[in-house]
DNA sequence: GTCTATATCGCGATAGAC
DNA sequence: GTCTATCGCGATATAGAC
């Protein structure tokens, strides 16, 4: 059972992921943060000893994406759609921590760590790809590289329609963004 | 001609730009500005007026693409070709403006006026491929945002590969990063 | 056109009482 | 576990001499 400390703890986190993803981390003051969990900037630092401390632990997963099935009877196709699937499910399910990661793992690249070591783990969908990959099925391609691209497409395209109202939320993946990544990934576009 | 004072602009400019797309704006300093470009920062604020004046003149693209080619007569597969060099090209030549854009608009939402005003002028090419989806020769879809879902996997992709120093340039497109662009556009991956 | 000096502010972080 | 008060610093921007 979680002690008052711990709530407290939570909260302080809470408020610093929603305003780093949302004003970016160096836009944001730890008076900031405190203010919106109603504590005081010396008691949070009793939490978090600096305000680093905060930006790594904002970015670590809190929700995942079960994945059990069998894919090896699939399609090539069938496959391709599951495994897009998936890889939208789990960032729209940790989408505050995937918009700071990648906004700020240039300026602060031990960041870098938690994506590789936390989001990047390979899920079934992944390793029958890179099989099928292996034994020719697909063409040769950095799947890491691949899917750091479809991510930053991702970002880029909520950002660019919040920044013109034609969204309104940073935190929910528009239907027209899935759109677009499905087809440019099942190929349909330009063929 | 250009007069002292026009040169010492410039140079500024120059150096505001390397350092905003390599640092980030709030990361970087006036007063590192200034030092980079051998002038006091008083100086400096006689050229412009504010940081913010500096990062919407940092933004402005400085590099053309040549874009007069009659794309009617090329098949689809042609077209695609086409296009994504073209967009590539620009975008690479480019790139810190690009980055910068991407990176602070949301920050700082009148950068984006650059982007449509400047950047996102409808080549030949697109308005080919516009003709094309009007047509039914191609799938319905919105050509600005899939252009921004693109340049921001490029930049996702750059930074990833900088981060990882498997690459040790933030200015230029790592050969590996146009592979995964080009396979997935022209529908070469997963079909 | 450029400088030195400085005003003014907000930031991250801490001291120490309760 | 939480507070008020404050330190020290570096930031943007300006005043005014040369």
């Amino acid at each position: 059972m979680p002690t008052k400390g711990d709530l407290t703890k939570q909260r302080i986190l809470d408020v610093a992921r929603e305003l780093f993803y949302k004003k970016g981390f160096d836009a944001t003051s730890t008076a900031e943060i405190a203010r919106g969990a109603s504590i005081s900037e010396a008691a949070m630092y009793k939490y978090y000893k600096s305000k680093r401390d905060l930006l790594t632990a904002s970015v670590q997963p809190t929700h995942f994406v079960e994945d059990t099935s069998d894919y090896s009877t699939l399609t090539n196709n069938e496959l391709v759609q599951c495994w897009t699937a998936l890889f939208l499910e789990k960032v729209e399910k940790n989408l505050p921590q995937y918009m700071i990661l990648f906004g700020e793992s240039v300026k602060y690249p031990e960041l870098s760590e938690t994506y590789l070591a936390t989001f990047h783990k390979e899920t079934l969908a992944d390793i029958e790809v890179q099989k099928r990959i292996k034994t020719g099925h697909f063409p040769k391609l950095d799947m890491t590289l691949m899917q750091v691209g479809m991510i930053g497409a991702l970002i880029a395209m909520i950002q660019h329609l919040v920044i013109y109202k034609k969204h309104d939320d940073l935190n929910s993946v528009p239907p027209k963004v899935k759109e677009v990544i499905s087809s440019i990934i099942s190929g349909k576009f330009f063929n």
